[in-house]
RNA sequence: GGGCGAAUAGCUCAGUUGGCAGAGCGCCUCCCUUACAAGGAGGAUGUCGGGGGUUCAAGUCCCUCUUCGCCCACCA
């Protein structure tokens, strides 16, 4: 019996590693096989640094479904890779050439770009490396990168279509500038934050000399370039003074007052200053009076790239701008402009990448017009050819695609792909693939835009790029569309819904068939895991404590339909110890099978029947449960089959009969674990593959992803209710022992019984008695009432009279209550005519059940009293 | 302002079509019973956020309110 020298304890550590070099080995991450394909292209993560929590969770679903479809025969391609994340990428390298006194306009852009692929190389292998610990089978082997050669090719492909088709176009406008990383951003790439800040109340003195008008503002540092004073054509206080000229304070020149709709007569004093380069809103009331937004001189620009003022001439010039709101303010109120200041609570734009509130900045860029690549998009989701899960994301998505706004693309970064636009020497754009080819159709030099496409353009062609699009490949053929989109609900908008509208524009289908969001995932007390917050934890340091295979499980066991999970170190401890005793109880097992295979199960006796009843309404429930994309649900149903059924019962009612040679108990439990295995390899990889090639008869150069899934769903009723009755016994006679006093140890010799409708064995064994008595004992006992049949144990001399009196008390106080409840139901017409017949039936059967035991506990009482 | 989610045992959360409230952890008692103390047996614990309504019957369906989280939009 070598197998009992197995350590108690599981160790997760050589098991894991030894089962994913076997693996890569034998090359099982690729498509295999014949059957239907099944594909994922996985959301490949950004090259910032390295894996968190949330990561961990949406690749182990990834790994949970694609070894699932591997074990059901499906020809499998989980096809991984990574994101260049211009912006983030960007970033980090900023931040590391910071700290080397180093920036990169002095590197220049070759250097710059040189020096973040080196970083690609760092980040992207720290990723693969947890990629394997955590035991992904991802085809490695096809992994892709958002700025391989070929993936340029398609992202230029898209960009050249889009622009001929006309919609790419180039235009000024006022963008989200980061200043920070001085570039645009999009719409989706900042978020609100409100912060205490001042109203000034400035006095625009007309020029004619008949007053002023004055305006409220919180940002008069933007004065500069003002072009105009507006106010609401409703507004009866300003009847009569549009059109009026009113004198720029500090700048002195004179622009025009003017009605417009935009002004809220409510708000302020109703009249604004309006500065079309650094207001979105005023950059409409710009357009709506006819401004040419090319001509400096009709739309200044008063704040440059860098965030400070671009103001040449004025003592302004070169101050940063929160400075620069300073000094214009005191001289505002030096030369008696300002009429007064209040306390304002102001509404910012923020930038998701740099922290840095966003200055609206007039500046030319390159945008995508959305809404006829919407359409089919929004069609797909509505029709349900793509489903979400949970279902109430695809509103989410709807919503924002049925009000969607053009896309700015450009980004003034170096990291990325370079816009594919050319300009000849009348710097007229050229899109072309190659600058030789964009020299061709100018038939001379030309020129490239040097900004870079927004990151998402190039995230957004990922299930067919990574396949190997435009060329006409295999595996396009074959595994496009994919199966299933596994990621956040923060990147609906950001990815999901452009994959969408790229897959059905340049691939003339859906992307993928089911969108599955799965929960957020955050810190114990509900805090977003952030590394800035000093609150993210590593998943590598749960694996080296606990194993990956306890890591993922602790992850999945709480991934439902839920919008957010709490994950902390309890969560883990708990899947660590179901992983031990899966451990524990496949050596018991491997102890008493003396490696043998035995083929055909007997189900002998009624534990028998009922645990392999069991055991397939437990692979039936994880299937269904998979088929929904609830993690949650399959996982309770293997931990309760494995731990609370098979274990605690099975395992227990097994024993003697494996000590005295039973075939049965030896055939099922080898099945069982054989189809534990299967059914929990998906979520525990590594423990399952080791466990089950222990056992006797499986092939050792077979795996479980490529063995079978077992079919479940057969049940015992009958079984399976008749166990359920003797559980309830041996309960209640536990019950009774712990109440009396009686350890398990003190075997006694008897127990008395009434009737005999349960299982003498199974009752006997489980509550550790010698042989059971179809009498009635003399003399003094204890006793209870179970599932009608009354059970007593004789205890002359050690009874305590009265706590059993007190004991019997508790009894007949609950069963009274159970009673009152029931016929208070049953005595109610309504009820007995109205309820469905089976609900009354078994009201019925519970009144006369309890009614018996209370007979019966009276009977006890009396007796009890009658002893000395 | 609009939308989504959450509110159930001390904590973290399940609860399928309405039919007598569950699990894990924690707590209490007992047990190192020859697979496992990272374990076993037993036990205590609930105005299912508040208020209405529908129904014979509501944690579950409808209305409403409160608190928390998230998303979208707007704001001089």
């Amino acid at each position: 019996m070598t197998d009992s020298t197995l350590s108690t304890r599981y160790d997760p550590k050589q098991v894991e590693q030894k089962w994913y070099t076997r693996w890569e080995q034998n090359g099982l991450f690729a498509p295999r096989g014949e059957g239907e394909p099944y594909c994922i292209t996985i959301p490949p993560p950004n090259v910032t640094g390295s894996l968190h929590m949330g990561h961990a969770l949406c690749y182990s679903v990834q790994d949970v479904l694609g070894r699932w479809m591997r074990m059901q025969g499906r020809q499998v391609l989980i096809l991984p890779g990574m994101d260049h994340a211009g912006i983030a990428t960007h970033k980090v390298v900023e931040a590391q050439l910071k700290t080397e006194g180093l920036n990169r306009f002095d590197m220049g852009r070759e250097a710059f770009v040189e020096r973040v692929w080196q970083w690609k190389e760092e980040s992207g292998g720290t990723i693969l490396r947890q990629f394997k610990r955590l035991g992904f089978a991802f085809d490695w082997s096809r992994e892709r990168f958002t700025m391989d050669a070929a993936y340029h090719d398609a992202v230029l492909d898209v960009f050249i279509d889009w622009f001929q088709r006309g919609l790419i176009y180039r235009g000024k406008r006022v963008v989200n500038w980061d200043p920070g990383l001085r570039t645009s951003v999009s719409d989706i790439e900042m978020h609100d934050e409100v912060r205490h800040g001042k109203l000034y109340h400035v006095r625009y003195p007309f020029e004619d000399g008949s007053g002023s008008i004055t305006i409220a503002t919180t940002r008069p540092e933007t004065m500069l370039a003002d072009v105009a004073v507006a106010v609401n054509p409703k507004d009866a206080r300003y009847v009569g003074l549009v059109g009026k000229k009113v004198i720029l304070p500090l700048v002195r020149c004179a622009i025009p007052l003017i009605a417009d709709e935009y002004p809220d007569p409510e708000f302020g004093t109703g009249a604004v200053k309006i500065t079309p380069a650094h207001d979105p809103n005023d950059f409409l009331v710009g357009q709506r009076m006819g401004l040419d937004f090319n001509d400096p001189k009709q739309v200044p620009v008063c704040i440059g790239e860098d965030g400070r003022i671009h103001f040449p001439g004025s003592p302004y010039d070169g101050l940063d701008r929160f400075e620069a709101r300073k000094r214009i303010v005191a001289d505002l109120e030096a030369e008696g402009y300002l009429e007064k200041v209040e306390d304002y609570d102001i509404p910012l734009k923020i930038s998701d990448r740099s922290g840095q509130v966003i200055e609206p900045l007039l500046s030319e860029q390159w945008f995508c017009s959305m809404h006829s690549l919407a359409a089919p998009a929004i069609e797909a989701v509505r029709s349900k050819k793509i489903k979400f899960t949970p279902e109430r994301y695809s509103d989410v998505y709807l919503r924002w695609m049925e009000d969607i706004r053009d896309w700015c693309l450009s980004r003034q970064l170096w990291w990325g792909h370079r816009i594919p636009i050319y300009y000849d020497d009348e710097c007229k754009p050229i899109a072309a693939k190659s600058e030789a080819d964009a020299m061709a159709i100018a038939g001379g030099p030309v020129t490239q835009d040097p900004d870079v496409l927004d990151t998402w353009f190039s995230s957004a062609l990922w299930p067919f790029a990574t396949l190997g699009w435009p060329e006409k490949t295999d595996d396009l053929a074959k595994f496009y569309p994919s199966n299933v989109l596994v990621t956040a609900r923060d990147i609906i908008y950001l990815w999901v819904a452009r994959m969408i509208m790229d897959g059905l524009d340049r691939v003339d289908e859906i992307p993928f068939h089911d969108v599955y969001i799965y929960a957020t995932v955050l810190t114990e007390d509900g805090k977003r895991m952030s590394k800035s917050l000093g609150t993210g934890l590593d998943p590598l340091e749960y694996i080296d404590s606990f194993g990956a295979d306890a890591m993922r499980f602790a992850l999945l066991i709480q991934t439902g339909h839920n919008q957010e999970i709490r994950f902390g170190e309890k969560r883990i401890e708990e899947a660590r110890n179901f992983c031990n005793k899966i451990w524990n109880a496949s050596r018991f097992a491997l102890m008493h099978l003396n490696g043998e295979a035995p083929s055909k199960i007997a189900p002998e006796r009624l534990e028998d029947k009922w645990i392999l009843s069991r055991m397939s309404f437990c692979g039936a429930t994880v299937e269904a449960a998979l088929r929904e994309y609830n993690m949650m649900e399959a996982c309770k149903a293997l931990l309760d089959f494995f731990w609370s059924e098979f274990c605690d019962w099975y395992i227990e009612l097994a024993k003697h009969r494996l000590e005295s040679g039973e075939a049965a108990p030896r055939a099922i439990i080898r099945n069982i674990l054989d189809r534990f295995c299967k059914w929990a390899h998906p979520f525990m990889p590594h423990i399952t593959e080791e466990i089950w090639h222990m056992l006797p008869g499986v092939d050792p150069d077979a795996f479980l992803d490529y063995s079978d899934w077992p079919v479940g769903g057969e049940r015992d009723e009958s079984a399976e209710s008749e166990m359920a009755r003797n559980q309830e016994i041996v309960r209640a006679i536990r019950s009774l022992r712990q109440d009396a006093g009686i350890t398990p140890k003190q075997t006694l010799p008897l127990l008395f019984a009434s009737g005999d409708n349960f299982d003498a064995e199974i009752v006997r064994s489980q509550t550790w008695f010698g042989n059971i008595d179809r009498s009635t004992p003399e003399g003094a006992s204890v006793g209870t009432v179970a599932e009608g049949v009354e059970f007593k144990l004789p205890l002359a001399g050690l009874i305590d009279k009265g706590k059993e009196l007190a004991r019997l008390d508790r009894e007949e106080e609950k069963i009274s209550r159970d009673l009152d409840s029931t016929l208070r139901r049953l005595n109610n017409p309504e009820f007995t005519h109205r309820a469905k017949p089976e609900v009354v039936q078994r009201d019925r059967q519970t009144a006369a059940d309890l009614q018996e035991k209370l007979a019966k506990l009276a009977e006890r009482r009396d007796q009890i009293k009658a002893l000395p």
